[in-house]
DNA sequence: ATCATTTTTTGATATTTGTCAAAAAACTGT
DNA sequence: ACAGTTTTTTGACAAATATCAAAAAATGAT
């Protein structure tokens, strides 16, 4: 009672010292990027094919507009670093925060059917994206094969990801959703190689709990408690998972 | 008050006569099947590419495992009529609902690339599906290109349900959740020639309660709301949307 | 450093939903 | 048609979460 509040235990000022495994910025290799695949396989198909897919590294400030809802599709972007927010408007409830992106992932993809993004993208801070048109691709001829299996792996992962996070939404209480949507960032910052026991938490309290369907003081008494448990840390936006194990008991799947 | 009581007006009994308009069990037709854009392909192709891919048609009994969580790919499954359900087993908390198939709609297609399936699932009634191996692709030379377009083409079909579910599993409250459930449900349905407005509902309300999330105790309470708001009308199994324009309103986002 | 703005935290209260228990209704097989 | 079983409905109450209002903390700009 008289020791330390939880402040000063689990939360620093300005002036207290950030967790130091923690990067500032996560800045994915080129190697860990999903875009990775697609490299590989130009460099392999020649100079030629490589052109067509002409992949430019592009900074992207804080509350940029990377994709607007109804942009026709001109290609799919790789974030190098930062991250970012999808969302649609909807006329009632006003924004709806669909998900995030962390370096090393794709946007847009699934846009290449319908011919236009169905969502709007934001740079939640500043971020560095690489951006490949995708077009040409007949001529490409048999290599076509190719790229288009890079494109189901893709796909699938993003529908095993999709699968995973209806569940996630699934889940009653609080302490389920929030578990297991910190433990889903964990595991993605891991697959691109970064600590996924130590990352930064880049979008605010209010669209994560959007999101996931809470109210923002839900998120932020959830949040408290896991810090009470000593499952984790969080100074400023710098979370450190303390007890993942306990947090994967709560969350049930993961 | 003296009129009518509401299971008068919205709940039948054995005797009385059920929405003629409502069929007691759907079958889709070959031409609305996604397993169709397949089979025009091999077609086109040629015999011996169809040979590869011979689709059989099989009874399914109610209850009976499609596919058990683990077992190695062979092939996908397409649901000719009847309908099933996917889930996992979790330790702490039994089965988690995944999701619902319903006739023209496929089954396994994801887990291609893992190599097993990473659920079961399980027939609601008794039902058919087509089954296609999805062996000896690369036999099929430069026109592997044609189907893999198709193969895209399906996933990203996918990716765009799955992430408009987990938008519907985000909405918090029950009305919200079970509203977009079942308009959900009716597109479904019209996509594949059915009567968008009267459908069966073919699971138990529990397993609606596990799939959302909720009590099956609230969804009961819920779908009586709605009786009580002439949104709909419930007859067995047999559903009929009176008002869909007010359970679009509630559902917010379809 | 300081001030204005945004974001997070906290408390009090209302609403929604879950849980438990029991009754009613619907379904199943004979 | 009947009896046993499963599923759905209902009521009472407990628990979780939303909402509203205000304070505290963090952030950003000058």
């Amino acid at each position: 009672m008289f020791f330390m509040t939880r402040s000063d235990q689990t939360r620093g000022t300005h002036e207290t010292s950030t967790d130091p495994e923690c990067p500032d910025l996560h800045e994915v290799a080129c190697e860990q990027c999903k875009l990775h695949g697609f490299l590989a396989l130009f460099t392999e198909m020649g100079v030629e094919s490589h052109s067509i897919f002409l992949s430019r590294r592009r900074p992207v400030a804080k509350g940029t507009l990377l994709i607007d809802v109804g942009l026709p599709f001109d290609g799919i972007y790789a974030i190098k670093s930062g991250s970012f927010k999808s969302y649609s408007l909807a006329e009632q409830s006003g924004e709806q925060i669909l998900g995030f992106f962390l370096p090393g992932e794709l946007i847009g993809l699934d846009a290449m059917r319908s011919g236009s993004y169905g969502y709007s993208v934001m740079a939640l801070e500043a971020s560095t994206v690489c951006w490949m048109p995708l077009k040409g691709l007949d001529a490409l001829g048999d290599q076509k094969t190719r790229f288009q299996e890079e494109v189901i792996r893709i796909l699938v992962d993003q529908v095993q990801h999709d699968q995973r996070q209806t569940l996630l939404m699934g889940r009653r209480t609080a302490e389920e959703r929030l578990g297991a949507f910190l433990l889903n960032l964990a595991g993605r910052y891991q697959r691109h190689g970064f600590n996924g026991e130590a990352f930064r938490l880049p979008m605010l309290q209010i669209d994560i709990a959007n999101y996931l369907g809470l109210s923002m003081e839900t998120v932020s008494r959830t949040l408290r408690s896991f810090r009470e448990q000593e499952l984790l840390t969080i100074q400023g936006k710098k979370l450190r998972i303390l007890n993942a194990d306990c947090l994967r008991s709560i969350a049930q799947y993961c």
